[in-house]
DNA sequence: TTGAAAGCGTTACCAC
DNA sequence: GTGGTAACGCTTTCAA
């Protein structure tokens, strides 16, 4: 069975596929009568246009790609459903992709998405590096990367301001008369981890509490490892009074490790996160966290794409406002333990 | 700039471009030497094959279509991400549409996705009826409907067996020795609900325990609505002992409630969930519930659906085996409260 | 084993 | 306002 073309509905019509084609694309410079007669035609006919072969001759598919690690974790989730109400809204399709964290993923996929003639990149993966990046600029490929910075690279990328989330938190803490304030970090391999140690460490410095660097961790964004650094600090002859962890997940295993031990979060204990996932809102204590905007961060990264590809423009880094969401994990430094 | 095409390929090593074609789509019948000078020539140039001069003419792109609600909502991330697995694994992308519970949405993105001559959809959508349905199979689209039934529609879809999944939550309970289960159901428009308090109904009847309908109240699937119902329950003169709600946000707002009210789970009252979200393992306690295998569902509708692609063939509706995940959420029944 | 030619379904440019 | 024609980049059939 052939799919009916813009040829069959030229014939039905008694007009020429041009003229079909000028009304589907809106073109002024036709008669009304023209306009209803093919409109008429295209119905009865249940013609549907072929976007391949409008792409194949406009070069313009209207579709993104987008590289994320995995989306079923709820940060690249809320990433994705930012990006693709903005595209949508622009008349753009999305393709997305989980990468899975690997190299090799993310290659492939990039071959795909060239082959299939993307007319822009949304990059939210991890282990894309400087010199692909390159690749992309010579072969004219609009990208935005997005809650992911390149080293060397100081344009078209998205993300909150990890130092200022990391001095919010702090500061927060301080502000409630914490003094020995834990930090339990990411993996020190992305920017994201860094910028927050930073921000940490900017606080501290700035409200004349001297940094101990027995106070600082190296975790790995899971439940698991928050936990475990938590027992540690337990043990310690003078543990934190307040922990700021690097993610949300993080402090669901410091909570676990506290309350296994009999403790109390606030009363013992102050916790702040960060994300702020749909879990955060629902621990006991619901959580304090830095809030990053995910949907905003997503939506702006479509908005600055399509600049580049209509204004050919190249954007600085861009970085969003984090936002410290306050909920019961929290209290005012306790003297007597 | 122009791109460089198979014929740039053609004329920098010598040969014709249907040679060159050839070699790109793994011909057999072509001598070594021109497959490496061909190959040669094609990573010189740097060349990459458009896929939609390819898709115009083959008719096949390779793209898939998946319409859901929310990808933020971590139940249809799951199933994204199983239908992105399996499509990755055999050579297919997948362009994601988020609905938001619209029919209009769900309506323009599907005109769009046939414009883009997508090979085959798989609905995750809520709207969707019986005739739209029809309209897909009469342009003869493929299609699986995934966690999704439709009245009328005796094929094509793949959820999980709801009715299974409410018999094994309550029998649960049952065998605990609860005799006044409650059971929070979702809202009445949907076959899950329907089909899980079918269910709830069967394990009470198969036990002996006749079914009071004041214990069976209509949720909203969201935590609020959850906490609202309880509330209500703690006012009977004989509350229920266990409640059994229909996704694991009302369990949420069950916890919460009982907390509120100085009340223990799972000394108190014995709560079981349905579908095993992130959030589920991390409350505390960790609640008890019912299964939804995401990632597998998705990723079997793909295989289904690139079996009907293939083989022409219509499936029966496909009911997956939900599975109980035993948590710290619920307790024997103790006589004296 | 390779070349030639036609055509997939559009759009865009040039006539009239 | 409308028609004609060529071309987008590829695959495929036929012929050699």
């Amino acid at each position: 069975m052939k799919t009916t073309t813009i040829r069959d509905v030229a014939k039905a019509a008694g007009v020429h596929p041009s003229t079909v084609s000028r009304v589907i694309n809106g073109n002024t410079n036709i008669s009304q009568d023209t306009v209803n007669k093919v409109l008429t035609v295209i119905k009865e006919l249940n013609y549907v246009p072929n976007a391949l072969a409008r792409g194949l001759k406009t070069n313009k598919l209207h579709t993104f790609g987008m590289l994320i690690p995995d989306i079923a974790n709820p940060f690249f989730a809320g990433l994705a459903r930012g990006v693709e109400n903005a595209a949508n809204e622009h008349g753009y399709n999305v393709i997305l992709c989980n990468t899975d964290y690997s190299l090799e993923k993310e290659i492939t996929y990039l071959r795909l998405l060239e082959e299939r003639r993307v007319e822009g990149l949304i990059l939210a993966n991890a282990k894309f590096q400087y010199k692909s990046i390159i690749e992309l600029e010579k072969r004219r490929l609009p990208y935005m990367l997005l809650s992911r910075n390149i080293k060397g690279l100081q344009k078209n990328s998205i993300s909150i301001d990890n130092i200022a989330g990391g001095f919010l938190a702090t500061q927060y803490l301080i502000r409630l008369g914490h003094k020995k304030i834990g930090h339990i970090a990411g993996p020190y391999n992305t920017n994201a981890t860094m910028d927050r140690i930073k921000g940490y460490k900017k606080a501290l410095q700035y409200y004349g509490i001297s940094f101990d660097k027995q106070y600082l961790s190296r975790g790995d964004f899971k439940s698991r490892g928050g936990y475990h650094i938590m027992n540690n600090y337990l043990k310690f002859d003078d543990p934190p009074t307040a922990i700021f962890t690097a993610n949300d997940l993080l402090a669901v295993g410091v909570l676990e490790a506290i309350k296994e031990k009999g403790y109390n979060v606030p009363h013992d204990f102050s916790i702040v996160g960060f994300d702020d996932i749909q879990l955060a809102s629902h621990l006991s204590p619901p959580l304090t966290t830095i809030r990053q905007p995910m949907l905003d961060m997503g939506y702006l990264a479509i908005i600055k794409l399509l600049e580049r590809i209509e204004k050919q423009i190249s954007h600085e880094n861009i970085f969003l406002k984090p936002e410290l969401i306050e909920r019961k994990s929290c209290s005012k430094y306790q003297k007597v333990k």
